[in-house]
RNA sequence: GCCGAAGUGGCGGAACUGGCAGACGCGCCGGACUCAAAAUCCGGUGGCCUUCGGGCCGUGUGGGUUCGAUUCCCACCUUCGGCACCA
């Protein structure tokens, strides 16, 4: 027998799959197909095994799919915009689109030593041209729609290199590459209006399966809040300003009101006032600080405008501030503060001597007025609220509302914590936006035609005040396309979530040059079956995908409202119990392992080293014991291969034990996702057909230990399937496990005595109860604990145990 | 602070619906093969006690429900992840 050689037979089956085009697949529809995705990679540097992890279990769940009868689409690209590669090229010269290829380049060939099965001919990389094009030609989708408009939002800034930096970009408050300190600045940026779907967002994850933390981050990002909106009026300015509120209950205890900083009347406030100077001052004070550091300040600072306030329940003018601590862009910007029942106004009142008012209180007790009773239940009634004392708060709040909402000036409302997104980026190296500005007709789209705008070279990509687009000064000035004047291109470019936004739907049909898919393709593999990634894109990516394709829908381009019908969240792969990461230090990659032990153990080593929804340590150990198994699984099916008869029909324990195998892994991988356990069936396989490699049945037992570790190791698969006499072992229907030989004559029956394991024994299958409990009590090892004591009770569990309880 | 997840041998983990705790693997110990080593193969391996039959204890801690709890309920501790002045 030849020596175990993963250099020799896995890159033969390699080539084998590639002639054959053995994973590629029609966009024919067919009765049952499946849609298996995993999140596809930013090619920059190389594989970790975290890739290894996810791109393993879509692999395996898409070869049993297949093998099920399943028409499956599993494909692979890259999201190869982004700042990595822009970076690499300020480091270290170049181009990033160079340094990008290169690096999808080495990817796809670590890819494919490790033999996962693409459908490569759909790859997809979002740099390329077309996929810019349609992107663009989405894009002007949305902004007919005003799904995509411009408008002032505060960003990070860099006053020594003159930038708006990236949130990735700024480290404790520091731009990363000079370490000047970081100022926010407001700037126009491009927005998508993706708090139009807030409500539907939320809903509709009752309709998709995900896990349910996942769920709950979603929610929780999304962050719905009911209350009401309720108008003061300024007396000194005549204008009214609405504050939102989810305690309309405590609205007679608002003792004073307060602005965000960068409240829109801020500016008009400090020009009537007579405290303007300060006002000014502590407004760019304010500025400057990080939202963090706002955050953390341990006492609340704050400004009096000279002003007052009018509450609309009952007349009251309180006096108006301005403070850090309310924040711009949740709610209105503004807030009434009840000190009695909230922490942070109470903190406020404290610092500045102003009056706290209590409104709420138990039904039955007193409050401590020295700190803020935020209690919320079933349990609390209203007091010097004039004609709503003694009513439940939730009631109390309800009337409040209703009563203002006569007069105007108030009314339900629900606040979302979820803004807008703001997707325009002051960098090179990302899909531009295909709009013009035009002195005369201001933002102007591209015709469809027009696209796609590609990137011009340019000399720097390090942005200098303006986005580096904006040195390309022949590509920057063109003419209008509605009024033939002079315009400007927009310079800026598009966040790479926007490019893994629909890449999903570009993989059913990639070579379309008239759209950016055919409806019908799209609707037959869409949603996906099957998407398979880590937590880390459990807010970005997956709201953005959700919300284009809840747009694309509402623009009759797709059929569906909801891009992934089920999520699987893979684990960490990590090393030294931290999780593998370049800013760790501690990144192993696949090429190693795959050149030292080969590609099957490291798939299988990935996926045996516990449930793949947690965390793996990866060691070294490990791995030289599945290569271990992968060795002794080359021996043994050999030896069978080259001693054991075919066509034996014969049944015995190894048959048995390989429908128990059959049972448990595809219920696994099919149901459970649970690879590890599936691997560890088939290790107990394995270990018992070495243990009577002649048995009559020997072979059947070979052929499905091969059979079933084909999604996990498909190379020595496929050769010892070949050596076994067959052929194409990845389109072999996946194997059936036979109810009728798992069932067995008899069982061991477990007696308890008081709860306690005393004896085991060998029973027909088919006993009834009586004869159970007659076997139990006649066992002389149950005798001696049943010694004296009579028998008070007798639990019996059908086909598994009986209890005698004594007393 | 709020939301979420997880605590089982020396280690990774298994026990899926309340019914034999520790499958499978790593490591370790012993043995075979060998001049020797590596590789391979065989056996053992939760702790304590043992007259070698077996006994007692044991799934983060404390309580509860139950004939029976790693599994369900309550309280707590620890670790990890997310969000965080969100009115």
């Amino acid at each position: 027998m030849d020596r175990y050689d993963p250099h020799t037979i896995e890159p033969k089956w390699q080539e084998v799959w590639e002639r054959e085009r053995a994973f590629e697949v029609s966009n024919e529809p067919s009765p049952s197909k499946s849609y298996v995705l995993e999140q596809l990679p930013y090619p920059s540097g190389s594989l970790h095994m975290g890739h290894v992890l996810v791109y393993t279990i879509g692999d395996v769940v898409a070869h049993f799919r297949r093998r099920v009868g399943m028409h499956v689409l599993h494909p692979q690209g890259f999201d190869s915009f982004g700042l990595p590669a822009e970076n690499a090229a300020i480091k270290e010269g170049g181009h990033p689109r160079e340094i990008t290829e290169r690096n999808i380049e080495s990817i796809r060939r670590s890819m494919r030593r490790i033999g996962w099965a693409y459908d490569w001919s759909r790859m997809i990389s979002t740099h390329e041209p077309e996929y810019m094009r349609w992107q663009q030609w989405l894009f002007l989708r949305f902004f007919e729609r005003g799904l995509a408009y411009r408008k002032a939002a505060p960003v990070k800034w860099c006053p020594n290199d003159q930038t708006v930096l990236a949130n990735e970009q700024v480290r404790d408050g520091r731009c990363e590459r000079c370490g000047w300190e970081v100022e926010i600045r407001l700037m126009e940026q491009w927005f998508f209006r993706i708090t139009d779907y807030a409500q539907e967002l939320l809903d509709d994850l009752d309709r998709v399966d995900y896990p349910e933390p996942l769920k709950a981050r979603q929610r929780n990002w999304i962050g719905r809040s009911e209350g009401a909106e309720i108008v003061f009026r300024i007396e000194e300015l005549n204008i009214d300003v609405p504050v939102f509120t989810t305690r309309p209950d405590t609205l007679y205890g608002a003792t004073f009101f307060v602005l965000a900083p960068e409240h829109e009347l801020v500016e008009q406030i400090a020009e009537r006032s007579q405290h303007g100077d300060e006002i000014r001052e502590y407004v760019r004070r304010a500025a400057l600080k990080k939202a963090e550091e706002r955050a953390a300040a341990e006492e609340k600072t704050g400004v009096f405008t000279g002003m007052h306030a009018v509450n609309p329940v009952n007349g009251e003018q309180i006096p108006v501030y301005i403070a850090d601590y309310v924040l711009t862009d949740y709610g209105t910007g503004a807030i009434m503060a009840v000190p009695a029942h909230d922490e942070r106004d109470f903190a406020f009142a404290q610092a500045f001597g102003l009056p706290v008012r209590q409104v709420v209180r138990p039904v039955d007790g007193e409050v401590d007025e020295g700190t803020p009773y935020v209690e919320h239940t079933e349990g609390e009634v209203l007091v010097n609220s004039d004609g709503f004392d003694g009513l439940p708060a939730t009631e109390g709040g309800r009337r409040i509302v209703e009563g203002l909402e006569a007069e105007r000036r108030g009314r339900f409302a629900i606040n979302y914590r979820l803004r807008d997104w703001g997707f325009s980026r002051q960098r090179y190296w990302g899909c531009p936006i295909p709009v013009v500005y035009c002195e005369r007709d201001g933002i102007v789209p591209l015709p469809d035609e027009a696209l796609p705008v590609l990137l011009p070279d340019v000399d720097d990509y390090r942005p200098k005040g303006k986005p580096p687009l904006a040195q390309a000064e022949d590509w920057v000035n063109v003419t209008c396309p509605k009024c033939g004047g002079p315009a400007t291109r927009e310079t800026e470019t598009m966040d790479t979530f926007v490019d893994s936004s629909w890449y999903f739907l570009r993989y059913c049909d990639p070579h379309n040059d008239r759209a950016p898919w055919d409806r019908d393709v799209v609707d037959y593999w869409n949603p996906v079956d099957l998407y398979i990634g880590g937590s880390d894109h459990a807010t970005m990516h997956m709201i953005y995908a959700r919300f284009f394709v809840k747009v694309l829908n509402d623009l009759a381009l797709v059929g569906f409202r909801e891009p992934f019908a089920k999520f699987f969240t893979n684990g960490w792969v990590t090393l030294g119990k931290t999780k593998m990461s370049k800013r760790a230090g501690n990144v192993v990659g696949p090429d190693d392992f795959v050149e030292q032990y080969g590609a099957d153990s490291v798939r299988l080593y990935i996926l045996f080293i516990g449930p793949a929804d947690q965390d793996l340590e990866w060691t070294e150990e490990g791995i030289e014991g599945m290569s271990r198994f992968v060795r002794r699984l080359w021996r043994i099916v050999n030896e069978v291969a080259a001693g054991a008869p075919q066509g034996v029909e014969e049944t015995g324990a190894l048959t048995r034990k390989a429908h128990a195998a059959i049972a448990k892994a595809t219920d696994d991988i099919g149901r459970r996702f649970a690879f590890n356990t599936a691997i560890s069936a088939v290790m107990e396989l394995v270990n018992e057909l070495s243990r009577e490699p002649d048995a009559p049945d020997a072979r059947f037992a070979a052929e499905t230990a091969v059979s079933l570790i084909q999604p996990y190791a498909p190379h020595i698969a496929e050769e010892l399937w070949s050596r076994l006499g067959h052929e194409r072992l990845w389109e072999r229907p996946w194997p059936v496990a036979d109810e009728s030989l798992l069932a067995r004559e008899t069982f061991e029956l477990v007696v308890q005595v008081n709860g306690k394991v005393r004896d085991r024994l060998e029973v027909a299958a088919d006993a009834s109860e009586e004869e159970l409990v007659a076997a139990a009590t006649a066992s002389p090892r149950v005798q001696t604990y049943l010694d004296g004591g009579k028998i008070r009770q007798t639990i019996v569990v059908p086909r598994k145990l009986v209890n005698l309880v004594v007393g």
